[in-house]
DNA sequence: AGGCTAACGGAAAGCGCTTACGAAAGCGCT
DNA sequence: AGCGCTTTCGTAAGCGCTTTCCGTTAGCCT
């Protein structure tokens, strides 16, 4: 009695159908070198069989394997979950699984990732992580990547140019301005700013386009007070309090991310403060719920989504002599949260 | 002059260590047969030539992967995100790389993803899909699962208990009963419940434990207008209109889903209708903004990141000779938008 | 001190697939 | 009928790793 296999080789699709192993191989991977109707035969065959090819074998064989990696930092991150579903939407398209890793805000894991990702030689990578806060951490990620594009693979990254390779840059700094520029032109001058770690380039970036806006007005931002906390719901929850303690003369809170600005609006309604009667708040982001809270949040919409999916369009282009970069837009997306200061 | 390789090879690491091929290869997955010492210096040669072992020669010849499968509907859907965050959480905890797949409420990708993590020889597979809606497309999984199984994988299923796998069940009818039977002892007794298709268990389960309630109440739940529309924010708004045209004396609206009831607080804070104060909403889920809505909303606490855990816990252990259920519990989160009916 | 066991290291056989390369067969042409 | 050409298919050589099976060597007891 033969042994008993577990699971059906290309071999036994082969005997099947009475051909090699090349022919069958040809058949089901859609190569040419093999007529038509027998291709068509012994992929009837495999399916009647129930035959699965073992994904490991082809991708060592063929030295590549039909799937890409996406790198996040925190796949519950809206941010995050908007960047993947533009990943996914053209991997699907293109007939790529899509591996995704989440790093946790550790850096040193985006480097592991990074490194199982090489590994298991996926086509492309697409990195849309926190970016490094540690050089030496930068730089080995730099060089594995090098290393892995002249192996052949692709890469591209989303919100960073650092790495030397292609890049899809938000326009963080662009939208920073729009939105401080809204609150000025509201004829808000005593803001506050509640921000994450500035020493995340999204978040610098972002600060900068708010100087800028200051600068233009001939204002000085230099006074403006900036609560960092962390960039979450809660986060926002213990900026709103610090500045209701240490700043109570704003009339306009603007986070740097619709999270915090979610955790904000939270805030001032348990202390019964009116939003935008008596402060405005602002958030940047456009998240799914932005719109439904009450009031719905004036923000800025960055096109994660379209940015995922550009992304990976990217990668998998003919890769350039030089590192590409596209900018994705932004838009001012005017709400109830947002109005002029109390008289 | 030596042909380039692209890639590092374990035999490149054996040469420079000094020893042979098995050596190193024991060296670095740890297998005995090993020195310590000498196990060391390997790891230590590899990791100073930056040696990334190529994960599908190494599946290949083990015939195993250090990868698990996660099928989940809608990534985007924070339902699927927390389980997802549950399972990479364990993931990471074995040393276990998680694929995320993900079938956009497509049934056929649900059976192709399943497929394709078959033929990628993954460890374990935990389903969180949208269940099958055709009789002929869940006996296709189930035959396919089964055939997994007997060539040693584990798969663990979220939410359905058909597919004769090892189950993790959330509470959904009794969950739907507690938040039922709160609206009832509040007072209220014209309610109106906003549902996505009845075809799903989850969603059947839910209704049935609401229909629970009403029947230990000695109340009519044949009464009780259930509307339907997409599971989604956009859906709650279209209930809550329909609601509201239809229905306009219910004095508390159940969404089955808290997106839905997000939707339908919107809907009716524009409609300038005060919640709880003229008529409550509760929700279901607990997902993660509930808490920070205004007002914060009443629902149904289901532990996602926990059975996303456990299912992948599940799936891990030894197999059991008859499937496994774990039931998840549930509980009630009485928040701000459910008050009494006005007198 | 000698023979035994135990522990370690090396050669080689695959894991299941892709893909040169070459053989065979069919075609039109001279 | 024979020649070169194209098309179709089979043979076999790997892809890079794990793991079995032995040959060595070190460690230990009497």
């Amino acid at each position: 009695m033969a042994k008993r296999r577990t699971t059906l080789r290309l071999q036994d699709v082969a005997e099947h159908a009475g051909v090699s192993i090349a022919t069958a191989s040809r058949s089901l991977s859609g190569a040419s070198g093999v007529s038509e109707p027998l291709a068509e035969r012994v992929r009837e065959v495999a399916k009647r069989m129930g035959y699965v090819a073992n994904l490991h074998a082809r991708s060592l064989a063929a030295g590549t394997s039909r799937s890409v990696g996406l790198v996040v930092r925190e796949i519950g991150d809206p941010y995050f979950t908007e960047i993947a579903s533009g990943v996914l939407r053209v991997g699907a398209r293109e007939g790529l699984m899509v591996q995704i890793c989440h790093t946790g805000r550790d850096p040193r894991r985006e480097l592991d990732q990074i490194r199982t990702l090489v590994a298991s030689r996926v086509g492309a990578i697409v990195i849309a992580g926190s970016g490094f806060l540690d050089a030496r951490l930068e730089a080995a990620a730099k060089a594995e990547l090098q290393a892995y594009r002249a192996a052949g693979g692709r890469v591209a990254v989303i919100g960073r140019h650092h790495l030397g390779v292609d890049a899809v840059l938000p326009e963080n700094a662009a939208g920073g301005r729009a939105i401080a520029e809204h609150l000025l032109a509201l004829g808000h001058r005593r803001l506050a700013i509640a921000t994450g770690s500035r020493a995340l380039t999204t978040i610098a970036d972002r600060i900068s386009g708010v100087a800028e806006a200051f600068g233009a007005a001939g204002l000085d931002f230099t006074t403006v007070p900036q609560v960092e906390a962390e960039f979450t719901r809660a986060g926002g929850k213990e900026a709103a309090e610090t500045i209701l303690a240490e700043h109570p003369g704003v009339t306009a809170v603007l986070a740097l991310n619709d999270d915090m600005a979610i955790g904000i609006l939270s805030v001032f309604r348990s202390h019964g403060i009116a939003v935008p009667g008596r402060i405005s708040v602002a958030g940047f982001d456009d998240v799914a719920v932005a719109q439904d809270l009450a009031p719905s949040l004036t923000t800025v919409r960055l096109p994660m989504t379209e940015m995922g999916a550009l992304a990976l369009e990217l990668a998998l282009k003919e890769p350039a002599a030089r590192p590409r970069r596209r900018v994705a837009g932004h838009e001012l997306v005017v709400r109830d949260s947002t109005a002029p200061p109390p008289a």
